[in-house]
DNA sequence: AGTGTATATTCCAAAAAAAGAATATGGAGG
DNA sequence: CCTCCATATTCTTTTTTTGGAATATACACT
C-alpha cells in the first residue's frame, strides 16, 4: 500500500511529472532539469529524491555529474504501468510540448554556475 | 496536465485508496464508508469530493442517502487505466484484505446516529 | 592541499492538505 | 410547518508539502 501511495504522490506534482516526460527523451543531470523547469537547484534535487524513492527514476553517478534516467519498472508493477502509460499520456499537453521543444537547447555544457 | 495530477493526488491518500477498493465490491453510502474507515463523517465526505472531482467516483442521490460508485472512466483515460489496474492491485495488501473482510457486516441499517 | 564545480542536505518560511467539531442544507415523514 | 436524518460545508488546528537560501559533501583538476 505504501509503495503504491508513494508512486501516486510522486506523480501528483507538476514539476515531477515534467521531469518524467523530459527523461523519456534523454538522460539528464540535475542542472539541466533545474534549467528547463526554472526552479532552484535544491528544489530540483528534492523532487528527484522523491521520484527515486518511489522507484520511478534511477540515479547514475558519473564523476562529478549525477545523471538520472527512467527506471525500467522491474521492481514495481505500479511504476511499470505508470511509466508505460506516461509514454503517450500528456504528449499533447501544451506545457509539456513547450518544455520538450526547449529541451534540445538545454545542455550541461552551456549552463554556468548555479 | 491538471486532470492527470488531480487523479494522482486523489489516489495518494490511504483512505481514498481504501474507498476505491471498497467500491469495487459494492455501492456504498457515506456513513458506511466512515464506519469502515473509522474516521469522521466530515472527513469522509471531503475525501469523496476529491475522488469525485478527479472523476474516479460518481455520486448517486437516492432520496436521503447519497450512494457512491466507481466511475466508468469514460471521461478520462487516466481514470480508466487506474481504476482498471486497481481491480487487481492491492488485492493482497494486509490492510485492504482486513477492510474488505469487515465490509459485508457494515450496512447502513445497522449504523445509528453520527 | 587548495580550488572549482555539481549535487545533496539543512534550515526556515509559506502554502497546501488533513482531520474533527460544529453548523448548514435538503429531502422525508409526520 | 416542524422534526429527523444523511450528507455537505465551515471553522480551526495540526501536519505535510513545497520552495529557496545557505551550507555541506563529493569528486576532479592543478
Amino acid at each position: 500500500m505504501q509503495d503504491f501511495v508513494a508512486v501516486m504522490k510522486a506523480l501528483s506534482d507538476v514539476n515531477r511529472v515534467k521531469i518524467i516526460k523530459m527523461l523519456q527523451r534523454r538522460v539528464l543531470c540535475v542542472c539541466e532539469m533545474k534549467e528547463a523547469l526554472g526552479i532552484a537547484q535544491s528544489s530540483t534535487s528534492k523532487h528527484l529524491r522523491i521520484l527515486e524513492e518511489a522507484g520511478l527514476v534511477v540515479r547514475c553517478k558519473d564523476g562529478l555529474w549525477v545523471n538520472y534516467c527512467l527506471s525500467d519498472g522491474g521492481q514495481s508493477p505500479y511504476v511499470a504501468s505508470l511509466l508505460g502509460n506516461l509514454r503517450h499520456w500528456l504528449e499533447n499537453d501544451a506545457d509539456i510540448e513547450d518544455l520538450l521543444e526547449r529541451l534540445p537547447d538545454i545542455r550541461r555544457e552551456k549552463i554556468l554556475g548555479k
